[in-house]
DNA sequence: AGACCAAGTGAATCTGTGA
DNA sequence: TTCACAGATTCACTTGGTC
């Protein structure tokens, strides 16, 4: 149940850790999608991703104004650099929507990683549009750091997983996931893991962690986010094992 | 309930057509995938997608043996002929696995067609790995030709579809898709559409339309599999409606 | 507490208006 | 002509209240 949180660009903070450190890296980076077209990208991410009073008065998150091309070369950026901090034969999860699959796939390769899948996360709930299929699933693109150890102390786990995003007050980020999830792609990590996320946002992946026994490391680099996630990953920890970090 | 099925290659059949007559394309195309290695990709597809005595005996189909960059061209070729003897506004829906989505994505885009999301299809069964999420998902990638109308007849379509894939002696192709699934992936065409399928192995899909009322043209080039698709949809014609053609 | 009901929502997308 | 922005639309599933 160690954690620790760090405020800063995933950019700056990544270099500083020793090589050969993490088991997993977790993460879900700004999908800089929404649109086909640069003024669509350009929205804030509440006129992109929030409809409602409730949910438009979350802080806005960075990141997610970039065109594909200065995205894929972003994200093979840090993806590299979260191999280079990857324990060999560690594993990766990175959430994308349909529209970055083929973006993030190049960057994947770019950055030196081994592609070993995409799992289907089916939100259940998502706008209806007339005379269409529904945009009603996002993904998760995982895989390793090199060879991926066949006798690691993991159980075989499915390759889709359905979860209702998170609605109404509960919600503590534009794009939050599920903690039902996240706790159940950490599966993939071994007992007593050390896991990275790069960007943690509201810090459910950290509090996934925890909840599994594991150890992590996050970054977030929006001040408001750091904050909320640390007052509550610290209330959870206090809520549940009652004594804080 | 009228259906035309011809045996050849799908890139000297489509040129033949007239442009712009198709409301619909719904294809299956090889998915030249399996490996990451060429000495992979060149195992027949008896070997790459079937598992048992049974379906081990059935027939190879043609198409499957290309790299990644042939695959793409190849694929170009095929759905820019398709876009040609589309109507406008007309859809695609094209069926992929994990490994090829950006390759068809460039594929798609190449051709200009637009792409307009990513359905998916959970087969349930599927093999299990352990250590590993199971490859349990495949895709279909759908859009149009150029805009679509929102006021198409229509209705509102879910976002993921979960059928088990044809199993045992009912299974006539090595990569056959369940007859429920074409039936609701085809709901996205209009009533009394007009529906190529330029790959049409088994002939689920004419099967499919057939069954919604619909009219189709299928293109199969392995001899085996375009007899076996036209005596199925006789039959299947013959038992449902009791007369043939 | 449990069952029921009404209101609210969505990592959207398209159209129309005015600049 | 092109661009920016506001407004309309869709319904399975959640939420939060009441009976």
């Amino acid at each position: 149940m160690k954690y620790e949180l760090i405020h800063g660009d995933a950019l700056d903070i990544l270099p500083k850790f020793e090589l050969n450190t993490f088991d997993a890296v977790i993460a879900d980076p700004p999908y800089a999608s929404g649109s086909t077209t640069m003024k669509g990208r350009l929205k804030s991410t509440a006129q992109k991703y929030t409809d409602n009073k409730i949910n438009s008065i979350l802080p806005n998150f960075e990141g997610d104004q970039q065109d594909q091309l200065s995205w894929i070369v972003w994200s093979a950026v840090w993806m590299g650099m979260c191999k280079d901090v990857l324990k060999p034969g560690g594993v990766f999860a990175f959430f994308i929507d349909w529209r970055q699959i083929p973006a993030m796939s190049i960057a994947i390769q770019m950055a030196g990683l081994t592609h070993r899948g995409t799992v289907v996360w089916d939100k259940k709930n998502s706008r209806p549009q007339k005379g269409r299929f529904r945009q009603q699933c996002e993904f998760i693109m995982w895989g390793s750091k090199g060879k991926l150890d066949i006798n690691r102390d993991v159980p075989i786990l499915p390759g889709i997983y359905s979860y209702s995003n998170v609605q109404g007050k509960k919600r503590l980020h534009q794009t939050q996931k599920p903690i039902p999830l996240m706790s159940d792609v950490i599966k993939i990590c071994e007992p007593n893991s050390l896991i990275l996320d790069p960007f943690a946002g509201s810090g459910s992946t950290i509090e996934s962690a925890i909840a599994s026994g594991h150890r992590s490391v996050g970054i977030e680099k929006t001040a408001d986010y750091y904050n909320l996630a640390k007052d509550r990953i610290d209330k959870y920890i206090l809520d549940t094992h009652g004594c804080s970090r």
